[in-house]
DNA sequence: CTGTTAGCGCGTTCAC
DNA sequence: GTGAACGCGCTAACAG
């Protein structure tokens, strides 16, 4: 059945040659115009398409690239994939979709089978994994593959990255906290051998420091982005003598575990203990006590991140000149942090 | 730089010849031990990596599939793209995505874009536009390129779908309400082209007609998925005379428009309007007042989808048999439509 | 067991 | 302007 109509079967038919075929398919000059009509035609009328495989091949351009994160069904990186799809589809590139689930050893593989697949570059979010290999990167960096990091990277020369400002996202939130009357302002950290973790910490430490207030280390708890982590930290925290008056935290998921346990010991927000999150997942706006969040405004960091790696796909010959683009971050003040509602003004 | 190494290369250097070295790599059964082991070794040692692309020219088998999703950034289509990369990466496939943003022109250039690049599938949800061309399916049916819909689909011989059963959600929805004591039950539709818009305004209707209950056809408003629509179409509803007791939407962006509107206007839920949404959306579950929704298992459905594909893909030769395989449903009774919390057993 | 040849579909030299 | 020949990297068919 539906046998593949290629330049040959076309020139068959017009006894004519491939070559031509191909040269009068791709507007090249030196080709009659009666011919060049009378191929286009008869392409048409045989539903010719190109392969784009054997242009791949042969070009040493696959047209693909490769997005790794370490899932897709969250909001977060869904929407960045929304951004890169969104500026790589009209430029002719598909999106090739990988996971890692935040295992080292799948991302490792991802990229394995990715340059396997020929693509012409890898945009990605590092997974949330201990080692400390590099291996991989280098690699690609290696074959000319152009690699850009998005949200979670790591700094190796030569890659560029796109992410927002995380220290100031941070600072401002935990600011914003004091300027709220908060003292003992606890942090709700992760990885930070992850740089935007690290980032974020240190952000949240300075605001601490610059405000004269003491830097309470035991405040500090690392864990992982999951509701129930949220609760069980929680919990612990309001079991010390002196529990702290508000949470910043780098996850909206552990932000939300935290005001749940926080009701569920009769306390108020924010009246007893502030809340601040980030990421801005779609669930603290619509939620009936609105949960304040950094915003990361993942479709332009997904869109961003497609331009910085067309530029660099374009400039293939020239020196590999990293490009670190800092977006800034916008922290939406709601209702789990605002106490005097005098100051809202929209 | 980074030039990769082909088969030639090694062949080249153990002074065999490359079909010999394809054979070894691919563990032939007629080549001795002794030279699998070495082109083996020398070609761990050479970095070589095998180019998917030109086995893919060859075979015609690129080990890619393509999914085409209206946006990816909603918390239901990108579970579906999880459950599927998570089936499809073990059996060594990669996903390519692809956006239409609800528009059919975007659908078709996509499925010509994905047929270019020689996938060897294509799994969607068709797009939520009114025109009536099947063309395009019709040609990957043409061109042996097994076709999946999952979710929004079409009946399309040949084609094989992975839903839940539309009908029974809403019937299950729109009974439950009954059994709280709503009396007049208003349904927000969507585009019934679409099958599954259809069957949940059947199941809807026929839940009503099963109970005794008047049919009222003005209660049924065709919208679109989101919230500002939500909010809009139960303003009118509110200023009619005789205003409905309940809302059973087949969104849940517009049941919580529904729910902002409807608090806005001094009354309550669900004691005078009781509401039920569909998908099951995160943010359902998260909020005070939490939404009951209709479940689809996202997930569970991209895997099965995944899997269909599979099976087609295998049996290539073989008869096109098109499968129908229809997931069950599960209602989640939530505040928005819990009246006598007696009934609540968790 | 291994070498030779050929072809997947395309674009691109180099001639005429 | 167009044809002939070649190569991208790989595997399968046919030798031997």
């Amino acid at each position: 059945m539906g046998k593949k109509t290629t330049i040959y079967d076309i020139a068959e038919k017009l006894n004519i040659t491939a070559a031509t075929v191909s040269r009068a398919l791709n507007g090249n000059s030196k080709i009659s115009e009666k011919t060049r009509k009378l191929v286009n035609d008869t392409a048409k009328e045989m539903n010719y398409e190109q392969n784009k495989l054997a242009l791949a091949l042969k070009s040493g351009k696959s047209f693909n690239v490769g997005v790794i994160v370490p899932r897709i069904d969250t909001n977060f990186f869904a929407s960045v994939i929304r951004g890169i799809e969104d500026e790589l589809h009209p430029n002719g590139y598909h999106v090739i979709i990988c996971q890692t689930h935040d295992q080292e050893n799948l991302e490792i593989e991802n990229i394995n089978s990715l340059l396997n697949a020929q693509v012409d570059g890898i945009l990605m979010s590092i997974s949330n994994s201990k080692l400390e290999t590099n291996q991989h990167f280098q690699k690609l960096l290696k074959k000319g593959v152009p690699l850009i990091f998005f949200d979670r990277k790591k700094d190796i020369a030569g890659v560029s990255s796109v992410t927002i400002d995380d220290f100031k996202g941070a600072y401002e939130a935990t600011q914003h906290l004091i300027d709220q009357g908060c003292k003992r302002i606890a942090h709700y950290s992760s990885n930070r051998d992850i740089l935007i973790f690290k980032n974020r910490y240190l952000g949240y430490k300075q605001a601490i420091i610059d405000n004269g207030l003491e830097f309470d280390e035991t405040l500090v708890i690392e864990t992982i982005s999951k509701i129930i982590e949220g609760r069980k930290i929680t919990k612990q925290l309001l079991a010390m003598k002196n529990p702290p008056d508000a949470i910043f935290s780098v996850s909206d998921f552990t932000a939300l575990g935290a005001i749940e346990e926080i009701k569920a010991h009769g306390l108020k927000i924010p009246e007893d203990i502030s809340v601040v999150g980030f990421s801005n997942e779609p669930f603290t706006r619509f939620m009936e006590l609105s949960i304040s969040s950094v915003d990361q405004s993942p479709i332009e960091m997904g869109r961003i991140s497609a331009q910085v790696f067309l530029e660099e796909a374009n400039n293939s010959k020239k020196i590999k000149s990293e490009k670190q683009v800092v977006l800034s971050p916008e922290l939406i003040i709601r209702d789990s942090s605002l106490k005097s509602k005098v100051l809202v003004d929209n």
